[in-house]
DNA sequence: GGCAGATGGTTTCATTTGAAACCAATTTAG
DNA sequence: CTAAATTGGTTTCAAATGAAACCATCTGCC
């Protein structure tokens, strides 16, 4: 009732303002554009390599951990590939089968186990960290040196932040016009 | 032997080289912010409106369409959406299902769908809008004009780019051991 | 010691997803 | 005009995924 509710009249003003180009929207070019990005990239790893990305994923952190000489756990695993434990378990099994990666359980503790990369899972690492790095060269030697830095202030910026404060107060928003406030209650209708 | 094989020894330099720091890695970062983000719009829009993001991208195309009064076909839905036409065929099934979306037979072409948004989808299109807004907003409010203004150059950079041809190059590195060498023999490769 | 959590990791189950098969309408070739 | 090829869109099927249930171990507490 408080509402503005043009009764089915358009005014061209509040139109304009009240529709969003989604071409120009922030979270949507990121998605569509890291999409496409991730996609190249898994494509190319599985054709070469027979690795998904997951899979290289795991193998990448596995391979700076050995750098270190510090074995990880597939905890650890999960936080530094950003991955649920369940993927890193799937992942984790699928190295293993393939010989790719070993594993042995923590001496002082039996239920975690240390990942550490074969013979041949260092190999292949090592051979996809160039392709790696020429793939990420080609993306950023599209940009100007101050872009590149600009890119990475950004991604810094927004990597630190929890996420969940900014959800607050666009959460403060009312819902729409329907009395139906419980459609934020349960899994049920969801 | 062009390759530097050391028989299993560890040269602390060549190790250095050789290991790809994951948490630097530009398409790894773009991933996982882009992902967060994702996930964090996905739950607002799903709580308040039990609206899914393909869901709410068909509507905010659909939006724009109707306020330039061009309405559209599925399959200009899914180019302007970036998603394939099963996701846009299933999103609008569940549109239409919903009330929010109206499904019409082109006169020109008795194949092709003109979609339009309801009443009721308008409204909760006109509701959505301000949400994303916002959201759009407290991420940009992050970052420095400067930063933003790169942004949306980098953005628009690699918006533009195939990324194929990126490829090409990168294809270029020689596959590991296997000569299974037709694995790059793709349809779209060039 | 022994029992109630907590924690590391895996498995099960339901949902989501994409590829390919598919149907219907249209266009092109002959 | 008819047959093949194309295009718009949906459905089917198999693989990927996440949530929750699950085992095994460990920790805290009595």
């Amino acid at each position: 009732m408080a509402r503005d509710d043009d009764g089915g009249r358009e005014d061209p003003a509040a139109a304009a303002a009240s529709h969003l180009p989604l071409a120009r929207f922030l979270p949507y070019r990121l998605s569509v554009l890291s999409n496409r990005i991730s996609a190249r990239i898994a494509d190319l790893y599985e054709r070469r390599f027979d690795l998904t990305l997951p899979e290289w994923r795991v193998m990448a952190v596995l391979g700076e951990a050995a750098a270190d000489d510090r074995p990880m756990s597939a905890q650890e695993v999960a936080q530094r590939t950003a991955m649920d434990k369940v993927m890193v378990s799937r992942a984790v099994a699928r190295l293993i089968a393939a010989g790719r990666v070993d594993r042995a359980v923590a001496a002082d503790d039996r239920r975690r186990s240390v990942l550490t990369l074969t013979a041949e899972g260092r190999h292949i690492h090592d051979a996809v960290v160039p392709l790696a790095q020429a793939y990420e060269r080609a993306l950023l030697d599209r940009l100007s040196p101050r872009d590149r830095a600009a890119l990475d202030r950004v991604l810094s910026s927004l990597e630190g932040v929890d996420l969940a404060p900014l959800g607050r107060d666009v959460a403060a928003f009312p819902p729409p016009g329907d009395g139906d406030s419980d459609t934020d209650a349960g899994p049920g209708n969801g």
